[in-house]
DNA sequence: TAAAGTAGGTACTTTAAGGTAACCAATATG
DNA sequence: CATATTGGTTACCTTAAAGTACCTACTTTA
């Protein structure tokens, strides 16, 4: 699990993630687009991360330009699952503390 | 969430919550004897995290010499019960990988 | 003929995180 | 009178991660 969550912790992987759950499979550019403020450098690294951890599968069509799209694997739509409901807890958590500080 | 995830990521993070989970309540001193190779400073550094977060909860005792205890409080029991699914998912795949690697 | 779009790779610099070690107060103990 | 105990804090150094900027090949479009 430690492994995992060094994957997870990384900036801009759980963003990733997120888009790549509410958006579908996307190219590079268009993820690139999406995530304001990530290098190419950056979505390359998380995405590769990713992909060897089969959280992310990586579709490569040798066109010229070449076309990439990236997507989450059944993997990652059971990830997509526990992350929704550690998303509910610290959402909930939040509320809480804006209600205390009301 | 990104918060949260950044909380739990750093190292011995999981490794703390782990011992307080299975070890109830601790005192400093046990707890750094329970994590070997962690040092004062990281030790204390997680635990601060954790309690900001309300994760975690310190009982200050000013004898002398003091005597501080650590627990999980109802937060960290909740983070645990979804922290044992994400560990579920980890060790699925990772048997999954073995039996791949045959 | 120059620019734009495609999916990155590479080199360099900067920053933040982590490790190490020394130090503290106050008392009990030998 | 020196030492151990407790729960840290502080200063310092090193390393790994992240950011910045520029580079590629090939084609289409203006």
């Amino acid at each position: 699990m430690d492994q995992l969550l060094r994957l997870l912790m990384g900036p801009w992987t759980t963003y990733i993630l997120w888009v790549l759950e509410n958006q579908g499979t996307l190219r590079f550019g268009e993820l690139k687009r999406t995530i304001p403020g990530i290098s190419s450098r950056m979505l390359t690294e998380r995405l590769r991360g990713l992909e060897t951890a089969q959280i992310v599968f990586r579709d490569y069509r040798p066109t010229i330009p070449p076309e990439v799209r990236y997507g989450l694997t059944e993997r990652g739509q059971e990830l997509g699952t526990v992350l929704a409901s550690l998303n509910l807890l610290a959402q909930r958590w939040f509320l809480e503390k804006k209600l205390s500080n009301h």
